[in-house]
RNA sequence: GGUCCCAUCGUCUAGUGGCCUAGGACACCGGCCUCUCACGUCGGUAACACGGGUUCGAAUCCCGUUGGGACCA
C-alpha cells in the first residue's frame, strides 16, 4: 500500500471534448501536480456503438493543446493498463463471475415490458421506481430453463440494507439509505460490464486514490461504494465538483453556443486563457491574482476549496482572458501562432518579410480578443485585403479632405524614406504643411491609408505601412468619386 | 414521484458569529488619455432568495418555504 497519489480522469469517446470534462481533467491533473502524484488517462469506451477511435485522437489531441498531459493511459503505458475499458472485459467477468459465486449478484431475465411496467405502476402509487427483486431468488433450474430458451440474462446487484456514509472532498459529509437503491445491474445482457461495476473495477485495480469528476456522479457513488465493500476493496476518496451551467441556469450545451474545447481553439483562444478561465469557475486562488500560469495554478490549487454551488459560463471573461493572454505574447510565439489565422485568409505569409510581419501582428494585438479577429485587420497591412470601408467614403470625398491629402501626398513624396521613429517628425510636417492639425487631419489620412475608420495608431502603421504603399493608397483615395 | 446536491452584485467569487455601512474580478455606465477603435487609468451603479428560530450579536449556525440542478427509468 503506498500513499502516492493517483487520479483519474475517465472520457467516453462518443464526440468533441465538452469543456465540462476538460475542466474535470484539468482538476485532476492540478490536484495531482499539486501532490505530486499520477493524471490516469483511461478511456470508457464500453459503449461500442457511440464509441468511435476518431474521438479518441481528437480528446487527445484537445488535452494536450491544453497541456494537460497524463503520466498513464493512451499512448504512454503503464503498470494497471489496459487503459481503454474495451480491453478490459476479461477483468469484468472475473469480477462478475466472483460475485456471483458468493451470491452477491443474481441472474435477471425480466422483460422490458415487465419493467417498464413496473416502473409505471411504482410512480402511479407515487413511489420510486426501483427494481423489485422479482428475480432475486429463482432456482437454479428455473434459470437453467430460461437460458435454455434463449433468453439472455442481466447480472443484478444485491443491494443489503444499511447507510452509506462517505466523505466527500468538496460537499463534506454524505449519507444515503440503501433502501433508496434498488438491485442494479452490473453486467448487461450484452454481458458488457455496467457503467458502475466497470468504473469501481478500473479504479481500484488502477490504485486510484481520488476521484474527482462531475457532481452528475454524486448519486452514482453509494452504489459504487456498496461494490467496493461486496469485492472487500477499500474505496478511494471523492470530490464531486459542480457542473457548468449556460446563462439560462440549464447544464451548458450546444444551445448556448460553443461547448468543444476544438471550438474555442479554432475560434481564436489560447490554451492558457481556456484554461486560466476554467479553473476560476468554481475556484478563487488564495493569492487574489486570477491570472494564473499552468505552473501558479498547480501550486495554488486545492480541490477542496472548489465552490459547492454550480457555476455560469461567461463568455465575456474568457473573451478578457483572452485579450490580456494574446497582449502578453512576445511577437515571435505571437507571429506563430496567428499566421495560420493570415494564411486562411488567402495571404501568402511566406513569400513576405516575416520581421515585417511580425511587427504588424505586434501591432494589431492590441486591438484583437480571439485570434481569428486578426482578419478584421488585415486590409490595413496587406494589399490584396485593402479597400475602403463604406465609412470612409464620405470622408474621402468631402472637398477639404481632399485638398489635406493632397498636401499630404506631396509631403510623403518629398520624403527621403521611412525608417521607425521619425513618424513623428513627418506627423508635424504634415500639421505644417495642411495646416491642419487634430481630427481634421488624422481622420481622413486614416481613412486613405487604411481604408478604416478604426485600427491601431497612426504613428505606429505609418511606419510598417511605408512610402510606396501609402503614397499608392493616397493617390487611390483622391480617386474615388 | 423518491433520494441527493445547491442558493452573496448581471456573471465568477471573497466571506467559516463581531474586522461587513459585504471585498475583488469580468460585464455595464461615466471621466481622463487620445487621430479612431482598442489599451491604460480614475470613478460609479449593483448582491447576502424568502420566513422563522439560536445568540448580546448572523451573509455566516438550525428549521421550513421557494427556486435551480443531478441521479434513479
Amino acid at each position: 500500500m503506498t500513499s502516492e497519489v493517483r487520479v483519474r480522469f475517465a472520457p467516453a469517446p462518443t464526440g468533441l471534448l465538452h469543456i465540462g470534462n476538460a475542466r474535470t481533467a484539468l482538476f485532476n491533473f492540478l490536484f495531482a501536480k499539486r501532490n505530486q502524484g499520477r493524471f490516469v488517462l483511461r478511456i470508457e469506451d464500453t459503449d461500442l456503438e457511440r464509441s468511435n477511435d476518431t474521438s479518441i485522437d481528437r480528446i487527445l489531441e484537445d488535452l494536450e493543446w491544453l497541456g494537460i498531459s497524463w503520466d498513464e493511459g493512451p499512448e504512454r503505458d503503464g503498470p494497471v493498463g489496459p487503459y481503454r475499458q474495451s480491453q478490459r472485459v476479461g477483468i469484468y467477468r472475473e469480477l462478475a463471475d466472483r460475485l456471483s459465486r458468493e451470491e452477491k449478484s443474481y441472474k435477471c431475465f425480466c422483460s422490458e415490458e415487465r419493467l417498464e411496467a413496473l416502473r409505471k405502476e411504482q410512480l402511479s402509487k407515487g413511489k420510486m421506481p426501483r427494481y423489485d427483486g422479482h428475480c432475486r431468488s429463482l432456482s437454479s433450474e428455473e434459470i437453467a430453463k430460461m437460458e435454455a430458451a434463449g433468453l439472455h440474462p442481466v447480472l443484478r446487484f444485491h443491494v443489503g440494507r444499511g447507510q452509506i456514509l462517505f466523505d466527500d472532498l468538496i460537499h463534506g459529509k454524505m449519507n444515503f439509505d440503501s433502501a433508496g437503491i434498488g438491485d442494479f445491474i452490473i453486467v448487461r445482457s450484452d454481458g458488457m460490464a455496467s457503467y458502475n461495476f466497470a468504473c469501481v473495477i478500473d479504479d481500484h485495480s488502477m490504485r486510484i486514490t481520488h476521484v474527482i469528476r462531475g457532481e452528475d456522479h454524486l448519486s452514482n457513488t453509494p452504489r459504487q461504494i456498496l461494490l467496493y465493500q461486496a469485492l472487500s476493496w477499500q474505496p478511494p476518496l471523492f470530490a464531486h465538483h459542480p457542473l457548468i451551467l449556460g446563462p439560462d441556469r440549464s447544464p451548458l450545451s450546444k444551445r448556448h453556443g460553443a461547448t468543444a474545447v476544438s471550438q474555442y481553439r479554432e475560434e481564436g483562444f489560447l490554451p492558457e486563457a481556456l484554461e486560466n478561465y476554467l479553473i476560476l469557475l468554481g475556484w478563487t486562488p488564495p493569492s487574489g491574482r486570477e491570472m494564473l500560469s499552468f505552473e501558479r495554478m498547480a501550486e495554488e490549487f486545492s480541490i477542496h476549496d472548489v465552490s459547492k454551488s454550480a457555476p455560469v459560463f461567461d463568455r465575456k471573461k474568457l473573451e478578457w482572458l483572452n485579450s490580456v493572454y494574446i497582449r502578453e505574447k512576445e511577437e515571435g510565439p505571437l507571429a506563430e501562432i496567428l499566421i495560420p489565422y493570415l494564411q486562411k485568409a488567402g495571404i501568402r505569409t511566406e513569400q513576405i518579410d516575416r520581421q515585417w510581419v511580425n511587427q504588424v501582428l505586434g501591432v494589431l494585438k492590441e486591438n484583437i480578443v480571439v485570434l481569428s479577429q486578426v482578419e478584421e485587420y488585415l486590409g490595413i497591412f496587406f494589399d490584396e485585403k485593402f479597400f475602403f470601408e463604406e465609412g470612409t467614403k464620405t470622408l474621402l470625398r468631402d472637398p477639404g479632405n481632399r485638398e489635406t491629402l493632397r498636401s499630404v501626398l506631396g509631403v510623403v513624396e518629398a520624403w527621403p524614406e521611412f525608417t521607425s521613429g521619425e513618424q513623428t517628425s513627418l506627423l508635424s510636417q504634415l500639421e505644417k504643411k495642411t495646416g491642419r492639425k487634430g481630427k481634421s487631419l488624422y481622420a481622413p489620412l486614416r481613412a486613405a491609408v487604411t481604408g478604416k475608420t478604426k485600427g491601431p495608431e497612426l504613428t505606429r502603421t505609418l511606419p510598417l505601412l511605408g512610402k510606396e504603399r501609402i503614397m499608392r493608397r493616397l493617390k487611390m483615395a483622391l480617386e474615388i468619386t
